[in-house]
DNA sequence: TACAGAGTAAAA
DNA sequence: TTTACTCTGTAG
């Protein structure tokens, strides 16, 4: 009898393993049971990466569990094989992935992809060991990096950080670890009691409204030393890479108690590669680095046990994952915290309606500055209303420049000797254009999209089909002229380059984003997101978009603007200027004149409570063609007080403009069945799948808590 | 009507 | 890749 693998003899111990398949099928969105090959039974530890044979394919899969029986009433296949016996799945993390599947009526494979790296061998066999193997008597342990085979932990078991006794948690052997005081936070009047709860292990939740100033970095390094020294890892993201350089550097500066030779934290993007990527992603696995800063991807970092999660400008879109089942850095890290009985702190220069939200449950407490902190670092600000319309007409840009902005950058640029910040609309906003005689927007003959010029094209196009609109003419006045109804970026450097001649333009945005400025007079152009920092602050800013942006309808409109101005404002040194160009009474202006996010965030999630929007009830959207639309809807068993609204065509979005036409349904739920239609939606996926149905013509896309949703 | 062999769908 | 089940053509 030959003995492949097929016959050989079955592990005596614990010999069926637990197997979640790397198939993002919602009726496949379980373990499936294996018997362990007696040769396999030291790898194939739980959280390890395994081959199987499913349906006849080779597929990866994760090992969650080994057990004594099955219930599976069939005959079990084996392990083909274990890939590698490092136990990429912790149960933290499985536990979280399996909620945040769970949460946004997604499969487990798919956020397991978006949890677990690439594995790259080369890094797996170079990558240090845990602290404990070559044992410095000083290197604290971590007991809970590396599951010993024997251990069989349940990934359904809700993980404690305090379940496993730490024998050396008691003194860091550096002779001074880093003992934090209150620092920055003795600005805010719950800061130090804050650190004192993080300095104690206690799960204290914050939202936080940052002053302004460059200290936010600082803020996130104390907290994160804090954390560390009580033995407890942070993870820590930051919405892109220049945020995360400037964490990188406060956390470098405050020196996490690290020995020598090892970093006291570790920083992990996207753009690492995947080796590098794979590597630094091991050092927190294996427990070496406690502390993790990065972007969106890091909120997964298998971080031992995590004392704290921080996110900083938590309503910045970049913290939304743009591939299934689509979830949120915010609500992900919340989830995170809550489950792992972590401290989070949230927040920003604006406050977003969720965090809100979260507030108004209880489950997090304000943290913000002292008033007269306030009072002393917030900017100037005033509005110059009846210039807003000016701003649309590239002549008038010109020409007449709003008197109050060209008074204010000139006394900034010559008085106050400061660089001054422009901000200016994105790209994306840039070229809509309008009639030239009436000004009505003007749109596709076609498609009534909006035409746009840029690119390569003299002749304008439409932006949702792309047909050309060489001759245009007006449809209310009949007119075939056109004008800009925004001037670019480009074009406001060199128009306000010429009002200052001899002051340097420098501009930040699209491809060429700048870090940081220096001192000395200049004006910067930059678009809202990329504005660099200016050494010793702006002396003045002046914020040209502001019409662009309240003007899109869209329900986060009066909030993603304030997010932007504050995000700039908050660049400019205490006592500068900031003019912005928009009616004065406009609640997101009056907000800003009065540095007060929370105020108008208050206000705004009680309008959308009242209107029924998230995030103070639960939303799904469901897209794809009318038929499969109502099929799905129609045979979903949605909860009962669920309400279907629509479905109405779906914008097309770029590239899928020339398929079969696309709808899309909303359905609102109460906050409290949030749950109950998630599951419901991932059962009706289920029953597709199963069906076959799945990448077609038939597809219907799921999306819980959409970004846009007016 | 019964049954072999091909074809097809599942999924341990 | 394997298995179990369905379909279909042909013999009885």
């Amino acid at each position: 009898m030959a003995k492949g693998p097929k016959d050989q003899a079955v592990s005596e111990r614990l010999p069926v393993a637990r197997v979640a398949v790397d198939i993002s099928l919602a009726h496949l969105d379980r373990p499936f049971d294996y018997l362990v090959p007696a040769s396999l039974d030291q790898a194939a530890a739980p959280g390890c990466r395994v081959r199987v044979r499913f349906a006849g394919q080779l597929v990866d899969g994760y090992l969650l569990d080994r057990t004594q029986t099955s219930e599976h009433q069939g005959r079990l296949a084996r392990l083909e094989r274990v890939i590698s016996p490092e136990p990429v799945l912790t149960p933290e993390i499985f536990a979280l992935a399996r909620s945040v599947a769970d949460r946004y009526a997604g499969t487990l494979a798919d956020v397991l992809r978006l949890a677990i790296p690439p594995r790259h061998a080369t890094a797996e066999r170079e990558a240090p060991a845990p602290p404990d193997a070559p044992a410095p008597p000083d290197a604290p342990a971590s007991p809970d990096a590396v599951p010993s085979p024997d251990a069989v932990p349940s990934p359904d078991a809700v993980p404690s950080p305090d379940a496993v006794p730490s024998p050396d948690a008691v003194p860091s052997p550096d002779p001074a670890p880093p003992r934090p005081g209150s620092g920055p936070w003795a600005r805010y009047p719950a800061g130090p009691a804050f650190l004192a709860a993080l300095a104690e292990g206690r799960p204290v939740r914050a939202a936080w409204s940052a002053l302004p100033g460059p200290e936010w970095p600082a803020e996130i390094a104390v907290a994160a030393a804090t954390t560390a020294a009580a033995g407890r890892g942070v993870v820590i993201v930051v919405p892109d890479a220049r945020d995360l350089a400037r964490v990188d550097a406060a956390l470098t500066a405050v020196n996490l108690g690290r020995r020598p030779g090892q970093p006291g934290h570790v920083c992990l993007t996207a753009d690492l590669g995947p080796a590098e990527r794979y590597r630094r992603w091991l050092t927190v696995l294996r427990g070496v680095v406690r502390v993790v800063a990065g972007t969106r991807a890091a909120m997964f970092a298998p971080v031992c046990q995590l004392g704290l999660v921080v996110l900083w400008d938590d309503g910045d879109d970049l913290h939304a994952e743009p591939r299934a089942p689509y979830p949120n850095a915010r609500e992900v890290l919340a989830l995170r915290a809550h489950q792992a009985q972590a401290a989070a702190l949230i927040g920003g220069f604006a406050r977003t309606a969720e965090l809100t939200q979260l507030v108004a449950a209880g489950w997090a407490k304000p943290l913000v500055g002292r008033p007269e902190a306030l009072r002393h670092l917030a900017p100037r600000v005033r509005a110059a209303p009846d210039e807003a319309e000016l701003a649309r007409d590239a002549a008038a840009m010109t020409a007449r420049l709003p008197s109050l902005a060209l008074r204010t950058a000139r006394t900034a640029l010559a008085v106050d000797a400061g660089p001054v910040l422009v901000q200016v609309p994105r790209r994306g906003y840039l070229a809509a254009i309008a009639c030239g005689r009436c000004r009505a927007q003007a749109r596709c003959a076609v498609c009534g999209g909006p035409l746009q010029v840029g690119g390569s094209n003299e002749v304008p196009g439409c932006h949702w089909c792309g047909a050309l609109a060489a001759d245009w003419t007006c449809s209310r006045c009949g007119s075939g002229r056109l004008r800009a109804l925004v001037t670019g970026a480009a074009r406001t450097a060199e128009e306000l380059g010429r009002a200052f001649p001899g002051v340097p333009v420098r501009t930040s945005g699209g491809q060429h984003v700048l870090a940081e400025v220096p001192a000395e007079p200049a004006l910067v152009i930059a678009t809202p997101g990329a504005e660099p920092v200016a050494v010793g602050g702006y002396a003045a800013a002046l914020l040209l978009d502001g019409w662009a942006l309240l003007g899109r309808p869209s329900l986060r409109a009066g909030e993603e603007t304030l997010r932007r101005w504050l995000n700039a404002a908050a660049l400019v040194r205490p006592a500068g200027s900031v003019v912005v160009l928009a009616e004065a009474s406009l609640p997101a202006v009056q907000a800003l004149v009065r540095w007060d996010p929370v105020g108008f965030s208050e206000r705004e999630l009680a309008e959308r409570a009242e209107l029924g929007f998230p995030p103070a009830v639960r939303m799904a959207a469901v897209t794809g063609s009318s038929a499969a639309i109502a099929e799905f809807v129609g045979s979903a068993g949605l909860p009962d007080r669920a309400e279907v609204l629509g479905p109405v065509p779906a914008e097309p979005d770029g590239a899928e403009h020339d398929r079969e036409p696309r709808e899309r349904a909303l359905i609102r739920i109460p906050r409290t069945d949030g749950l109950a239609l998630a599951r419901a939606l991932h059962a009706a996926q289920a029953a597709r799948s199963a069906r076959k149905d799945g990448g077609g013509p038939k597809a219907v896309r799921v999306q819980l808590d959409p970004a846009e949703v007016a």
